[in-house]
DNA sequence: TGACACTACTCCGCATAGCGATATAGCGTT
DNA sequence: AACGCTATATCGCTATGCGGAGTAGTGTCA
């Protein structure tokens, strides 16, 4: 199958996560998603992700110009950021939870 | 969010790994799915599923007329449907081991 | 100088797939 | 007759990740 798919609904969840770590701007944020072991993350996935954010209000932004390139534009968690970031993992933990029984009690393992 | 979105991917899976118990039609893996956790599961999206998965070769189908009801449609695992199931079991967990990872080590808790 | 590569962002349009709504239909219960 | 459960199918909507193209700034290397 395509990872594409599994991507769906958990890009949000994951580019919040890395935000924990420090303020970002869309490339690396993109570099840390790959660095995490989400290689197949297209950049253009993530500035999409990054702009529904700011509109949901869960990250906050600012532009920051570059010696070494063009200009960045930071993005930060708001304290809703935070907040949706622990709801939503607390929904994928349970909904991985629930794959994982329904893959083991069939034997389907790893 | 939605666990709409999780589904995504997934549901293609969870349908081949509940035909493994025995061959079923739609409305019965419906309530397999709902069973084993799945709660938000739509009846179309799971025919929709097995449409898909009929064309692509992982099930077969056979009728069955029912005393109590309408005719059934019954699909079962193929061959290819198995080796299916595997490959897509493993690609599951380790995109959902690569999510825990990034959740864990950023404190994002269930 | 020109060609290229990397960084960095943006926009357009496509494809996938789950869902709501609706329709059809058989059967049992009230 | 009306309703509800079982059972399937179809239509169109929607969300979202992606490919491709474009725009720029910087540095490298022949």
């Amino acid at each position: 199958m395509d990872t594409t798919q599994l991507l769906k609904g958990v890009l949000d969840l994951a580019v919040l996560a890395v935000l924990t770590d420090e303020d970002g701007y869309g490339y690396d944020i993109l570099r840390r998603l790959r660095a995490a072991g989400l290689d197949d993350v297209a950049d253009a996935s993530v500035y999409g992700t990054l702009r529904r954010l700011f509109q949901a209000g869960l990250v906050s932004a600012y532009v920051v110009p570059s010696d070494e390139g063009p200009h960045r534009k930071y993005y930060a968690l708001t304290t809703n950021g935070r907040d949706q970031l622990h709801r939503s993992g607390k929904v994928w933990r349970a909904f991985a939870s629930t794959m994982d029984a329904l893959l083991d009690e069939r034997g389907v393992a790893a």
